[in-house]
DNA sequence: CGACCGATCGTCT
DNA sequence: GACGATCGGTCGA
């Protein structure tokens, strides 16, 4: 089958990728990797243009901060390489990656994807009909054009299923900005952390601000 | 443009 | 019972 041959031959990123120790590093590394989803056999990517980094126990803008630990949360406190998807007032779906080793709670967020594959797919799941900027842009519109719900909070990002796969596009320093997060206004100091990365000038990026432009 | 607002529900107190 | 790591639409300048 031609989608199989597809996702076969991607390069998908390894365990040791996603269990190393530095969360800001790895949410800088994601960019410019390809975002896969094959639910039901419905292939849809999309090149990740923005990410985030929560960095745990420490990070008051981390639904792990102080090691708060819920059914819900359970999975960022398990190893590096697993999705942790939860709902956002009611109605988005937000699709993070778990990385660190067993009892660290990082996570990072995919705030933008441009899509690559399967365009057709993502209208649909959308319900749009014309293909705009807006399809990927956005949290909570990375998992509604990938699919991802929170069903799939727990998922290994070595299936076949999710995952995220490197195929050779170069990102250069120079076209990445970082920013402070977005709204997380409640984390006080940690709010002005720069722990958001986005690639300049991509339209798929959510929310530029024009401090951030600013070196 | 920016400010504001309603939608909508699982999760935690 | 309150609220949120959001979004898209509306309204006024």
């Amino acid at each position: 089958m031609h989608t199989l041959r597809k996702i076969f031959s991607m390069k998908k990123m390894t365990d040791a990728f996603y269990q190393r120790e530095d969360v800001v590093k790895i949410s800088r590394e994601l960019l410019g990797k390809l975002l896969v989803t094959n639910f039901n056999g419905l292939l849809t990517s999309g090149r990740i243009v923005e990410t985030e980094a929560y960095n745990g126990i420490i990070d008051k803008a981390s639904h792990a901060f102080g090691g708060r630990r819920t059914r819900r949360t359970e999975v960022m406190f398990g190893t590096g390489g697993f999705a942790y998807v939860y709902l956002c007032y009611g109605i988005h779906h937000m699709f993070n990656i778990v990385t660190n080793g067993h009892g660290i709670p990082h996570a990072i967020l995919i705030r933008g994807i441009e899509p690559v594959e399967g365009k057709d797919i993502m209208l649909e799941r959308m319900h749009k009909t014309i293909f705009n900027k807006t399809v990927g842009k956005g949290p909570g519109n990375v998992a509604k054009a990938l699919g991802i719900q929170t069903i799939h909070t727990g998922y290994s990002l070595m299936s076949d299923e999710l995952f995220i796969a490197d195929d050779g596009f170069i990102i250069k320093e120079s076209q990445i900005i970082a920013s402070p997060r977005i709204g997380v206004d409640y984390a006080g100091e940690d709010a002005k952390l720069l722990y958001r990365f986005f690639l300049k000038d991509n339209s798929f990026v959510s929310r530029i601000l024009k401090q951030d432009l600013q070196d």
